[in-house]
DNA sequence: AGGTTTCTTGAACCGCCGTTCAGGTTTGGC
DNA sequence: GCCAAACCTGAACGGCGGTTCAAGAAACCT
């Protein structure tokens, strides 16, 4: 009279970390049902057993994907005393291709240009990112690290600007380096904030 | 003996129009050939008559498209006196999404990543328009509007943070709206360069 | 008019997936 | 052991859409 345990809490985030994987690998455009249950050691009809459609396991693996990064970035921000080392924190986050997934980032937005419910999960997941960094000034204003400054103005602006350039290193510009990016960003930084990064960092 | 004349030069600028119409409506994944042979008035066969494959198809409109742009900016800002009024020009490019065609961009990018050729043009682009920002730092101290600055190194940044708010502009961001793009470019590009544009523009 | 080349297109072809189905296997409880 | 519910999957289905074909129409020349 009682049925078999459900597996969907641990067959699901498997099957989604595969589809990211793929996504990754192939592009969104590319990716198949059998791709993902390939890397997920399983089949495609299983993989729709778990979700209704190639679409809805797609959108659902771009957003989870980006949603656990921002995640693990608030955990380890958190983590950090000195608001000059959240902010350094998050610029070589950027800057470190692998980790920000720029790759998911870029084949997001297109698509929320068409999918309400994809628009409606990026603007969220946009503006976590933005407050993430208006948070960090704040706090770095109230402990006296960084000068008067509007802190959502310069949210909007490096959200912006680490896009860009996020952008142009993930497909391996030559003139747009991680190590010239951060170097970039931490000065600009600097400059609107009147606080000292580039010390602080490494150099 | 004389053979009827080839319509090339007619025929494949008004399919590439209509692929990139087609595209900026439907994206470049559901773009498909018989909707670029509808928009173009004419057949799917006639379309694959001129080109080879419906992906180098896509690939040459995508391009093609930017690469127009390029043309038309490097005219109009050659026909500005000042380098002030050239700069807010790229600015208010930027900030307006129908010119400045973001989502043809947020089209190229993920493709860029695994397509080769399309990493080449992409790359030439990018190339093309921070120089042209670059080149009017340069006229622009040059005739001493603007302080010293490094040129290129503004020009990377100033391409990378338009880039990453044109996208969020054509997402209809509530939070990134074109006017306040407009004036925090200008803001910035005061700072940078040490000159006066907010007031040069119209406020 | 006739000949040559270019262009056009309706119809058919074909491969590739997403999806469904039908039957099986596992798991846990009585 | 038997039942019920959850899971799995090989095989088949079906549609969409790129591509090809073959036959014709249009343009230009002599």
């Amino acid at each position: 009279m009682s049925p078999r345990p459900r597996l969907d809490h641990v067959r699901r985030p498997a099957i989604l970390a595969a589809a990211a994987d793929v996504i990754r690998e192939r592009g969104l455009e590319n990716a198949r049902i059998a791709d993902v249950a390939e890397r997920a050691r399983t089949s495609p009809p299983s993989v729709l057993y778990y979700f209704s459609s190639k679409a809805e396991l797609l959108k659902e693996a771009l957003t989870s994907a980006e949603e656990q990064f921002y995640v693990e970035m608030e955990v380890e921000l958190a983590e950090l005393e000195s608001a000059c080392d959240r902010l350094i924190r998050i610029i070589d986050w950027s800057c470190n291709a692998e980790d920000y997934d720029a790759a998911l980032w870029m084949e997001l937005w297109p698509r929320a240009l068409r999918d309400p419910e994809l628009a409606d999960t990026r603007a969220e997941l946009d503006t976590r990112w933005r407050t993430a960094i208006a948070d960090v000034v704040r706090y770095g204003q109230e402990r006296g690290e960084f000068g008067a400054a509007d802190a959502d103005e310069f949210a909007v602006l490096l959200a912006a600007l680490l896009d860009g350039l996020a952008v142009q290193i993930a497909l391996r510009d030559t003139e747009v380096t991680p190590e010239r990016v951060r170097e970039m960003c931490l000065r600009l930084a600097e400059r609107e904030l009147g606080c000292e990064l580039l010390v602080a960092s490494h150099g």
